[in-house]
DNA sequence: TATGAATGAGGCTTCATTCAT
DNA sequence: GATGAATGAAGCCTCATTCAT
């Protein structure tokens, strides 16, 4: 009975993860607004009645498909803060990281931002996602800061709004140089630039 | 005879621009995948028809919206030119005053950026505006690693998309900081960021 | 399950039909031009959006009532040519049944003369139709003319065309004679003018 | 004062020509259903409106250019006739000189005939051409039969039918074979096929 | 008489969502 | 829980026709 129950769940687990990965192809394809419902179903070899079993609507998808990767880039984070390294150090070191994730699932983030202009529902993303990201490199950085290793002459969130904005257009870069590259040299331009002497 | 073909082109450039304006209210107001052509010419009081004597479709509106724009930043930066400043004050000035055009007109940069994403014929978008703004950028920090004012161990290319950047995400901005004074303190971390010493 | 999947296969199947039917009846009424798939679905008794779920376009609707209708008369063709009857005698009775499907059709053939005028995809339509029912007749009249049956001082797809031109134009006719027994007279004529003596 | 008006008759004549001129052309470029009023009117080089001081609608025009080619066709029969051939000589020659109008003015047959079929007002067109080229016909025809010439077991206006079919279908033929050639092998069948031995 | 901008009805098509099976 | 046919609102676009100049 209760391997019976595990198995159902099982089975929906992996509905879901059929869904998911479905709706991320797709997006990555075709982009969030051309991509339908009916196309993802499609893709994932459900019926479409099947989809509202598991999701809201688009957005939702998107959102979950956001959280799980936000969970991931904290999680790598978390790990290389524990190694009690300086404040740049653990920028840098989480800059890279975050954006090989990101380059593993490049179509999320490009898709998020326009996300909130598209739909219908845009209230549905723009707070959980964006600042989900940005909250995680803003504490980096006001301890930075309180530490003495980053100006204080200019807020910390402006600060995290540059490092999210870097990620956000080199995902869309149509420049013939690798991702992870150039997030890399990017940020080594923004360290220098808020490193103090 | 000739007053009555200048009477009729005006009216006709009049009511293009009255169009303009009223889509780039709306575009502002909800979004551009949210508005409509009926929203678009019911705004402008004028008929639905009316649209398609003067763009081809809302891609064309937002082309047009935006080539404007640069043409207008584009203006401002020979003239500084003139002045034959250094690169490093030339693109600061740049930059701030383009923030200003941009700051008058909000909404294009943001929509421009996830108009590719969304119309079904993203194909007659990318190509003519987001370089075009890059282009300004680039030739001033070109000239400015060739002066060695600034740092030459990072492409130029990936220096102006991250102005760009900046113009793009700062565009989206939810902090409680002016437009323009946000974007004045990031381009002043590029600046040290890329400043030889 | 198997009876589930019948039951709405058959449903779909039906619903199929139902729309053929309704299109077949507003083209008669109407003509195709002037048949809307509004109107087509209104008659049908079914949502506008349910159309797309069968067929892609009045075009395709049009070519599916055709090939049904030629199908038809290529096995009552077939049935004919069993009895080993002469070229002449093959020839007239395929033509008088062709006459009695196409008089319970009436609208397709005139119909489909017009829809590659008609439509914006005209591509879509020629090749299948008319050729399709012109080849029917063709095969006999070569085989008339190799048995010497029918003159041979003109092609056979002279010949055959004008077969076709009968019909099409007959079904048109504002004569007041019926379809039948008009078409019967002009196969008469053209067998007098083609059979040797 | 005379002269004006005859000057200003003769431009608006003229007016009215071009534009029956660009509509010929639109129509055999494009189809009737496919040409606009707007489109014949900048093939005319005139405005658009321009138009309807001319022309009820794009049916009138077709209606006009096919009432111009039966006037002629009627007056080479009439030519013909004064040389008191036999009947069958008569329609023989008749089909050859109108092939040879209709081949150098294609368009109009075919367009004549699906025009009731498109248009929203098919009641302003088929009593007028069709008709009046059958009537052409069927004098020669109806006499021919009074003199013992043609065949009498089949009504005169069933076998001008079948003359107009010949015309209308092969105007359309795909065959690789030259229209008054192809019209010609299909009179010689007919022919034989009416003439009493 | 010539013009052409303005109009809006009308057609086509897509797609998120529902619901009976 | 899975299915997929049905739905209709909503958007896009065309074009005959009008009317002020």
């Amino acid at each position: 009975m209760a391997e019976k129950l595990n198995l159902r769940k099982r089975k929906k687990f992996q509905a879901r993860q059929t869904i998911l990965s479905a709706a991320a192809r797709q997006f990555e394809l075709h982009g969030f607004a051309n991509t339908s419902i009916a196309g993802i179903m499609q893709a994932a070899g459900l019926g479409v009645g099947t989809f509202y079993n598991y999701f809201a609507s688009k957005e939702d998808v998107l959102l979950t498909l956001a959280k799980n990767l936000r969970a991931e880039v904290s999680e790598k984070i978390s790990a290389a803060d524990e190694l009690n390294p300086s404040s740049c150090e653990l920028l840098e070191r989480c800059c890279i990281c975050t954006a090989k994730l990101i380059d593993e699932n490049r179509f999320i983030l490009p898709l998020f931002i326009s996300a909130s202009e598209h739909s219908d529902k845009p209230e549905q993303i723009p707070q959980s996602l964006s600042p989900g990201f940005r909250d995680l490199f803003e504490d980096i950085i006001q301890s930075g800061q309180l530490r003495g290793e980053f100006r204080a002459d200019v807020p910390s969130n402006i600060i995290s709004e540059m490092v999210h904005s870097i990620y956000q257009t080199t995902a869309f870069s149509k420049l013939d140089i690798p991702f992870q590259e150039n997030i890399r040299l990017k940020i080594k331009i923004l360290l220098d630039g808020i490193r103090t002497p």
